[in-house]
DNA sequence: TTGGCAATCTGTAACGTTTCAGTATATTGA
DNA sequence: TCAATATACTGAAACGTTACAGATTGCCAA
């Protein structure tokens, strides 16, 4: 150890926080050395090796996030897209929860990334990209030929879509089978005699719409029931217009016996709508709902459901990410979520 | 304009990305004058000043986050704390648009760091601290003497909290007026003939807690009713365990006649215990709830209930740590939610 | 002995930014 | 006219990291 390094290096031990140089200086070894020992390099000894990840430990060395990213351009950071007016509540909580559990015991951190009603969902995604904020991303709300996807391949940035896309293009993905739900729960109205039936969709545009539309239709002449029109509202509309909307419908000759609703919110208007036309639910009509936290049976006890886990939804998407960024193939990372078979709680499973 | 220098920057143009070397270049100036320019150094001539903001608009140059905070250890990063198990549900989303709200024009990311039930919640405000991975913090699930706080304040970190300390010290929060909650609640059960009151209160330890007790105390014997202990749960007990003691308890001879629910959630849980014990609601016990959403009253109708606007708390917080971040005096960033007055569906206010 | 080679380690440069300590030019006061 | 000064600009250094291109040592084959 020759003395200019000794000299330089000497204000190293006073910093607050230790850096390579701090680790070079106490190990008497060069930064570069330092910096490929701790990455478990070949080319350095075992033994440097392990007495400069001991020391590291020891003195609570942590990598310097920023210069890491301006060396490297990695950012360690994974960006969660939202829409800051449209989400469903508890989705928003749940997949930060489950993208959190993942990402736990990795460098990365979580930013979210908003955008509103007013702006072009692609403004996020391309401010990501073009300032680099991110190593990887995830977005929700997708489309079946989604503009967001198909620029992230374009600009060749790792992310995962909640909910598929149907443009050919091969991306990691993670969804529920809205498919599958919507043929359940038209079985199972149709089970305890229900033959006119109402959908209350996601919004359409977005690629589970189709989904589930589609497994209601298919559902329905499997079954030999009937499709009440009720499209004229989605699960994105206020509370307030579902439920005038449900009543009435209610109010009509022709009324649903039996409504599927994609949203647990949603589900509640749907029943306010079919009390304020002096029905009730169980005897008049039944309802089969999708809910992501286990609160409807407190609702109304005839309330058939049909449980979504976001939070395995998060933490799915973030596998797949990570995944992706680690140079896993992105058709390898792609997942179906099997909706649980419908529960009732009155009413026993016949 | 030297041929060295032209030679040198030349490449800045083939880059991706611009830089302050790529504006440098264009604008024939150094990399000094254009970085003072943009941020309207006094020492910049005003034409050139406009010039180097123009092409620097031109072009879409954003400053390099990761060069910024290498440089200045600024980070531009707002960080929410969070518990992964214990946060109401909603809770979350609101807050996180909330914030978002704020800092949509600024340069800060929100990133969200969250801890389990496992961890000391001291954890990942160490962690943030030590690498300096934000600028501010905003912390939930407030103390009265919250170690967190305290830290943070010997750390000097800028940080708000959601709910107020009792150490003595002073530091930006924002508050729901709990106490008021509780009071408004129990006159209002007061005014409506209710007498025995049971409170199902925040858990034991948060500041919010207290505030709720003794606002509780305080109304009961200025009305003069009188207190059902109920303190063997929180609104951190899980639905079945709150729908099992409500039910235990209203199947006592004393029962109460009135509940005041700190969260919506538990009170879909209060309501299933009452009607487990075969007793009606609004006409053998009345109910006033918290809720952020306004979804209870279609839940029951002769719900009453408070709204709470996380949504507001969000903004707030945000606000209140950039103020701090901004150099505004701690105790200038104080703010106090006050309740909503308790509203009524069914029944008229009187 | 020499050349070659593997095994370890090292200094320098660069990422993009801001700060420090200037330098050149024009303007002012006497 | 000269010095002093204000105005407008500049290069170099530094933040902490990693990649590149060596450098040093010891060992072995020829």
């Amino acid at each position: 150890m020759d003395r200019r390094r000794t000299e330089n290096n000497e204000e190293a031990l006073a910093q607050g926080r230790p850096t390579l140089k701090t680790l070079a200086f106490m190990t008497g070894l060069g930064v570069t050395t330092v910096s490929r020992a701790l990455k478990d390099a070949p080319e350095i000894g075992a033994e440097t090796r392990r007495r400069v990840q001991l020391v590291a430990k020891q003195i609570g060395y942590r990598p310097n996030r920023a210069g890491v990213r301006l060396r490297t351009g990695r950012t360690n950071v994974i960006s969660l897209v939202l829409n800051t007016e449209r989400e469903i509540m508890s989705f928003v909580s749940d997949i930060i929860y489950g993208v959190s559990e993942v990402i736990a015991d990795t460098p990365y951190h979580l930013i979210v990334t908003p955008y509103s009603r007013s702006q072009d969902p692609l403004d996020p995604i391309r401010y990501l990209v073009e300032t680099g904020s991110a190593d990887g991303v995830i977005i929700s709300r997708t489309q079946p030929n989604d503009p967001r996807a198909r620029y992230m391949l374009e600009h060749g940035i790792p992310f995962a879509t909640h909910g598929r896309t149907d443009m050919g293009l091969v991306h990691p993905y993670h969804d529920f089978d809205n498919y599958a739900f919507a043929v359940e729960a038209v079985r199972r109205l149709a089970g305890i005699g229900r033959r006119r039936l109402a959908l209350l969709s996601p919004p359409v545009g977005l690629t589970y719409h189709s989904h589930t539309v589609n497994g209601f239709a298919d559902a329905l002449s499997e079954v030999g029931a009937s499709e009440i029109p009720f499209n004229t509202v989605s699960i994105d509309h206020t509370i307030e217009q579902i439920r005038s909307r449900t009543a009435q419908v209610m109010r009509r000759e022709d009324r649903p016996d039996g409504f599927v609703s994609s949203a647990a919110a949603a589900t509640l208007a749907i029943v306010a709508g079919i009390e304020d036309a002096g029905l009730k639910l169980g005897r008049d009509v039944d309802v089969v709902s999708k809910q992501s936290s286990d609160l409807l049976h407190l609702f109304r006890t005839e309330l058939l459901v049909v449980n979504e886990n976001f939070r395995l939804a998060g933490s799915e998407l973030a596998r797949s990410v990570l995944g992706w960024i680690g140079g896993a193939a992105p058709g390898t990372l792609q997942s179906l979520s099997v909706p649980s078979e419908v529960l009732a709680y009155r009413r026993s499973l016949d």
